[in-house]
DNA sequence: GAGCACTAGTTAAATTTTGAACGAATGCTA
DNA sequence: TAGCATTCGTTCAAAATTTAACTAGTGCTC
């Protein structure tokens, strides 16, 4: 387990430089995004995912693990975008604790009006300044992280075997 | 300015490959903080600014616009770090509007037990999946997205001209 | 040096997020 | 099939965050 207290460097270059981009990152789409459309960054990614599932409709617990959201904090922005008139909610055919959201068509005239201005944002503030060979960088790079955090909270939700 | 509406196919694996693994880094290794030191990961950050500071001290400004928080988000996390013992408040000797935050004794013990912990997570769960190639395309990619970022956000602070 | 626009930071109210506890339904095991 | 651990999703209270005033101080312009 030889382990040295901390990052070489080169490393904690990298780390410092993602960190404090991502952040901005993130603060200005949402900015974008809030004062083109009404929408918050979360909505908008509820939006995608809704429009892009088969009927047009997810289990609550399916959404919250893709936007990575804890339970409660689903619950309360599905009833914000419930009362904003873009899901409703209904009951889950074969299972009765559960429930599912439902895009309407609000909610996807909302997504369509909002995704290009959106994606401009996405494309401005960080594709565009990507090479091709970059872009591949990033896809593998987070693509392989993604995985590997997904598997971990996987396996250490079971609990544990002694 | 022939913009397409959307992004090609790689770019948005891309983005969709760096959102999500994003979101699940930061919440693990806010998990991860918590779980071994009562530290949040905003705590942590602001006990590395101020531990790297002159006088190990830093102007409410200054902290704001590194940690990219709001002034009030400030306020509120300082307040709690004071009540927490880590950071202490002064007026700033030559602007009497402006106060400055201090690290204190406690503070920096703190970040130096953390750190080993932190660090090691930061190693875990990204750094060590990375071959140099990797991580030096993360700090240009990141450090010319993050300059970027930071130039377009200080240009249009100050009110436009005609 | 008075007036005025701007900056620093705080405060207050509303919104969002977390975390723990809960009620209801499921499904496994005996 | 009774019992019990687990899962689904919600609720409630507490904590964090945002947004919009607002106070105080600065510094420029005349």
């Amino acid at each position: 387990m030889g382990m040295t207290e901390s990052l070489d460097s080169t490393r904690e270059a990298a780390w410092r430089a993602y960190i404090e981009a991502s952040q901005r990152l993130y603060t200005q789409l949402e900015e974008d995004l809030r004062a083109e459309s009404d929408l918050s960054f979360a909505d908008y990614h509820v939006l995608v995912l809704l429009s892009e599932a088969p009927g047009q409709r997810l289990r609550m617990g399916e959404l919250a693990s893709r936007l990575i959201f804890s339970p409660s904090r689903l619950t309360y922005q599905i009833s914000s975008m419930q009362r904003r008139g873009m899901v409703s909610k209904e009951p889950c055919p074969d299972d009765r604790r559960g429930s599912e959201a439902v895009l309407t068509a609000a909610g996807l005239l909302a997504l369509r009006e909002a995704a290009p201005h959106h994606l401009a944002s996405v494309r401005t503030h960080l594709m565009d300044d990507l090479d091709d060979a970059e872009v591949a960088c990033l896809t593998r790079v987070f693509g392989r992280i993604g995985d590997r955090l997904r598997a971990s909270r996987a396996g250490s939700t079971t609990h544990a075997t002694s």
